[in-house]
RNA sequence: GCGGCAGUAGCUCAGUUGGCAGAGCAUUAGCUUCCCAAGCUAAGGGUCGAGGGUUCGAACCCCUUUUGCCGCUCCA
């Protein structure tokens, strides 16, 4: 364990060396969990967006993408749940300086008077926080708590400090609009903007169910402990894919994808070992079924991806609140020989944090080698063996001097790769060093122009992985490369 | 959010009793023309995380703050 925090650091380090993560606004000292992407970083995350972007949209004929704003109408986050379900008011115990949820307290001490035969007392205390959490009157569930003469666990006393709520929403405020309603949230996440836009895409789009609707953007959550590097950001991008199916179909479709998942994790070059199912036991409020994909991160294995199937909660909701229907017209037909008809569809979701799945790439691809050169002394890299389809830059062409006219054929094929793909040109310091210098960023090939090439118009392709090097004709190299990289 | 520890050049760190802010690597320029780093010469780079206090004088002592790490707590 001790190495693999070892470990965790140097990748911490070698993202920011790199020019793969930053700590955001550095030079002011940073912002609590917040990071910015470099020059690589940005361009790894493009790459694995656009990945998934053509695996959802372009591979699957009846999945297609939209890009919801990420203001919403603050009803959709009534309808969703989360201005219910995603602030918690806390409450500290001063002596053993332990924070609890309020509702957890509460019922810990109700489960105790059950415990102790006192049934109706516990129903009376539980229907009574139930009042007073609806009317978000903390003074009342703090008396509550005091009436009951409720003991912290650790120090058993009750020396509370008063109610606070911690709301894990960001809001801020829409000028334009009056009374209540003028405080407006940031997306905690992007599903919303798909189910509110259900009915816009299936009519235009002429869908007909099953079909996806996909996103990739921001989120925003008020974690109260945000740690582990770019793991848990306050700010995150989101890759949701959210699928409608016929009700009673979707165990199915949750099989289906929870399996479809994660061969593609597997095609990012995560081996299999790598990844495994996590069940959810205790169900979030609006699914049926939940599956986690786990990636085992430095710090262990931790959620990558969830797949839910999340019922008909989010349409029924949307559909309550913004009294418009959101059904679908099923036109197949019955055994009677009648069409379906109307149904709220069922919803199975796919929903990968963007940035952990960069990070879990990139811990994935790191290795610090050692090996003994052939006269005896040690040898090392840091090598970064990102899979060349989402590599940063996929190729650098390197002069072996820069003289006797060797840079001039280099740039002359950089001009001809960089309309294709992201190509490196560098014509400083020792070849070797250079190798090494593109080893760290993860760029999968290197091709040097020698003195041979002006004679035989072959150059040397470099693999980064292997080390090894073989000699290729000069016309053959973006050939080469483009049928590498797809 | 609470508690503990830490923050000196891009990185790793040194800095004696409170008395001129340093090294190695890296970077840049030049030399060398080398097919897997660590050859030579030179240069640039710092309000010592930030703010305040004590002092003739603070990287060093005190207070506040911020960021990171560890432990709690939280993570529908």
């Amino acid at each position: 364990m001790a190495n693999e925090q070892n470990n965790f650091s140097e990748i911490i380090a070698h993202c920011k060396e790199y020019g793969y993560i930053f700590p955001s606004s550095e030079i002011y000292d940073g912002l609590s969990a917040v990071y910015d992407y470099g020059q690589n970083g940005a361009q790894l995350k493009k790459n694995i967006r656009d990945y998934w972007w053509k695996n959802m949209t372009q591979l699957h004929e009846n999945i297609v993408g939209i890009d919801a704003a990420i203001f919403m109408h603050p009803l959709t986050w009534k309808a969703s749940g989360h201005v219910d379900n995603f602030s918690d008011p806390m409450i500290d115990n001063k002596d053993s300086k332990k924070r609890y949820r309020v509702d957890h307290l509460i019922e810990t001490h109700a489960e105790k008077l059950a415990l102790e035969g006192k049934k109706e007392e516990e129903y009376a205390l539980l229907k009574k926080m139930d009042a007073l959490l609806s009317k978000d009157d903390f003074d009342g569930l703090k008396n509550l708590i005091e009436e009951n003469k409720i003991t912290c666990a650790i120090s058993e006393t009750s020396n509370w400090t008063d109610i606070r709520q911690f709301n894990l929403m960001f809001d801020t405020k829409l000028g334009s609009v009056s009374g209540e309603e003028d405080t407006i949230y940031l997306r905690p996440e992007t599903a919303q903007g798909i189910f509110v836009n259900f009915l816009n895409v299936q009519k235009t789009g002429r869908m007909k169910i099953p079909f996806g609707i996909a996103q990739t953007g921001k989120a925003f959550r008020n974690e109260i402990v945000a740690r582990q590097f770019i793991f848990r950001m306050r700010e995150f991008e989101q890759m949701e894919m959210q699928f409608f199916v016929k009700p009673g179909t979707e165990m199915e479709w949750y099989n289906f994808w929870k399996a479809e998942r994660l061969k593609w994790h597997e095609s990012l070059g995560i081996p299999a070992s790598k990844l495994r199912y996590h069940d959810h036991v205790k169900l979030a409020h609006y699914a049926n079924a939940a599956v986690d994909i786990e990636f085992e991160f430095p710090f262990g294995f931790k959620e990558l991806e969830g797949i839910h199937s999340r019922t008909d909660f989010d349409l029924k909701q949307h559909q309550q609140l913004s009294k418009k229907k959101l059904q679908y017209f099923d036109n197949d037909l019955k055994e009677d020989g009648k069409p379906i008809g109307n149904y709220i569809p069922y919803v199975v979701e796919t929903s990968v944090g963007l940035d952990r799945l960069c990070l879990a790439v990139i811990s994935n691809s790191y290795a610090n080698e050692k090996w003994n050169k052939e006269d005896g002394t040690e040898d090392s890299r840091v090598v970064l063996r990102i899979p060349a389809k989402i590599a940063p830059y996929k190729l650098a062409i390197l002069p072996l001097v820069k003289k006797d006219a060797l840079p001039e054929i280099a740039k002359h094929i950089l001009n001809e790769c960089k309309e294709s793909f992201h190509a490196f040109y560098e014509e400083k310091d020792s070849i070797g060093k250079r190798y090494r210098r593109m080893d760290a960023i993860g760029t999968p090939f290197c091709v040097t122009i020698d003195h041979q090439t002006k004679e035989d118009n072959t150059v040397t392709i470099r693999y980064r992985d292997t080390m090894l090097q073989e000699r290729i004709l000069l016309a053959d190299v973006k050939k080469i490369i483009m049928e590498k990289i797809n």
